[in-house]
DNA sequence: AGATCATGCGTGACCGCACACGCAGATAAA
DNA sequence: TTTATCTGCGTGTGCGGTCACGCATGATCT
């Protein structure tokens, strides 16, 4: 392991000067420069980063801009302490967030968080964001300053400058959704059941699952949209006219963490281990229906290690310097009753 | 954050003397002592281990106790990624390991490696275990002087001072295996295939298995033994017998790792597809089986997270003086075609 | 030629902790 | 009482960086 002193004694300059280099800082002739850099590449330096950090007078905040932590049925909740244990292990590296959340129903709230950011952008050295309104994240993104680096976690926008994606591939868990239903069903009369509004995850995870499943004939499949904004007894008014329509059906597919309101209603109506009910995301309301069996399978994408994994890239390339995926798509996780109780997300 | 000198000015000491009670060094008297104990409590001091890893000198050397790597089916490795993987992050903190592997069907080659380690022990500050002869393994470190922390991984051994076991729940993974199995058949002839020899482990599969599969009526469950320790040859006739022997066979369990030995029979009997296969581990060669359908599941229990978190047990216990969990489950994560590339153990 | 200024570089004070050294004052031995 | 020993504690240096300060040069100006 190098250190500063080692290379100014090659170089035969001080610390100072080698530091200069290093960080572009001062003013240094051309010679020295390059002898300078010259050592640092032939030994491979690399800093130590204790030593850094704990000379660094400078705090890194980094902006987090998801969804509230209540929506989805507590989905957010699960990145977030992905990003708490992230930060725990950074705050000796004076890493710290800043929370920014939206409504993610609500353009009039997403604008507020985005212009919340914009104020305090000096402050901030970096970015999470949950572009879950691809639009308006789209145009957020395109008014940053190129100086603030930014990673996508969750959903993804095509061609924009960010550091990173962290996040899942949909369609392919639609496809596995729709393997896990054949492998419960031999055949049979099967539905979507979209629980609106969607998004372009949703949407995408229902191609996967169509895409799959319609490869086997065995199968019908037909798509329902239920409005889960209206009141929960209007809800679940629909969703028993449905299930009292279709008396042959024989399993569900809920693209989103809301299973469990498609499971109470099942309950309720004495369908619960008659209909296959496949859905996504580990929130509390969820396990408990894959406990009790009226979930059958719950698909997840490790959301605590997406928080993690974002606060991490942002760490690696703002403090470190060192270079970070592009992309990093993260596990499928299937969970049933019999595994949940062992899972880490 | 608070720091030493804090504390020696609120206790009108040095920060040699608080330095001293801290780590019950050199000779302090007692009203002193009591004093900055009392401030150390009320402030909540936590040391900047930054600042701490920066000025020690010393080396952390931790043993790792595993079986070699290419056993198992390169099993091995899987765990050994993860223990790089901490390394790598721990480096700057002054752990290193020293690694000392074993023919886990030779009762000798363990010895062996339990002497390099015994004659080492002075260079030692902790130890990851691999319990994997569980007799051997007991004896071993119940001649361990007091002074050395070690964890298990992968296997457990009860009634011992180890600071914590990180593993996962066989039986449970077992009784997953006969539901996933129960998924596929609804009826039918399955064999519970153990390749020889096996380990404590294998038999915890096997149990659950046959706890979980045995309340179905609908199946005939039996077992056979075929000893992998013999030529390859020898092994495909046999369990090539055992296939013509049953030709309605609908289901094989294998509780370890040697899946892909018998996808291999499976696929030269032309059986591949009609008999339903599930296994364990993500080694190389069952990848290749499972991607191509001949395994139907394989069971992995994140290998990879698991040699991670022994290093960190140790480092958190050894060098942070932190408390650890005494036993870590690890999730158990069902593998099929479909999710397989995306997976992280 | 002397004053002024820009350039290139060395020095030293931190950051928070570990640890060796050594100095007072109390106590014991002579 | 003098000397030796022990006890309790303060001080200083270093770990590997960051960064402000300021000192020599040489170039430019008047």
């Amino acid at each position: 392991m190098a250190t500063l002193i080692e290379i100014a004694r090659k170089a035969n300059v001080s610390v100072g000067t080698v530091d200069r280099v290093l960080h572009n800082r001062g003013r240094v002739s051309k010679d020295t420069r390059q002898k300078v850099l010259k050592i640092v590449n032939e030994i491979g330096y690399r800093p130590n980063i204790l030593a850094r950090s704990l000379s660094l007078k400078k705090t890194f905040m980094f902006g987090v801009l998801i969804p509230v932590p209540d929506q989805d049925g507590q989905y957010w909740e699960l990145p977030m302490s992905g990003i708490r244990k992230a930060l725990d292990e950074l705050k000796l590296y004076n890493v710290a967030v800043s929370l920014f959340t939206y409504d993610k129903y609500s353009a009039f709230s997403f604008h507020e968080a985005c212009q919340n950011i914009e104020s305090s952008l000096e402050d901030l050295d970096g970015l999470v964001i949950a572009p879950v309104l691809s639009k308006a994240s789209e145009l957020f993104v395109s008014r940053l300053p190129e100086s603030i680096p930014y990673v996508f976690i969750d959903s993804y926008i095509p061609d924009s400058r960010c550091l990173s994606y962290i996040g899942q591939d949909s369609f392919q868990s639609g496809v596995l959704a729709a393997k896990l239903m054949q492998m419960k069903l031999q055949e049979g009369k099967v539905i979507i059941m979209r629980i609106l509004p969607i998004d372009y995850h949703i949407d995408d995870r229902v191609r996967g699952f169509q895409f799959c499943i319609q490869q086997n004939n065995h199968f019908t499949v037909s798509m329902v949209d239920v409005d889960r904004e209206i009141s929960p007894e209007i809800f679940n008014e629909v969703s028993e006219k449905i299930l009292q329509e279709n008396t042959d059906l024989l399993g569900i597919f809920v693209p989103s963490a809301c299973t469990h309101q498609v499971a109470e209603t099942l309950v309720q109506n004495d369908r619960s281990g008659s209909v296959v009910l496949i859905g996504y995301d580990l929130v509390e309301e969820n396990r408990k229906y894959l406990k009790t069996g009226t979930i059958d399978f719950l698909i997840s994408q490790r959301p605590a290690l997406q928080g993690y994994q974002s606060i991490y890239s942002l760490y690696r390339h703002v403090i470190l310097n060192e270079s970070v995926d592009q992309k990093v798509v993260v596990p499928m996780d299937i969970l049933t009753q019999d595994n949940v109780d062992y899972y880490q997300g």
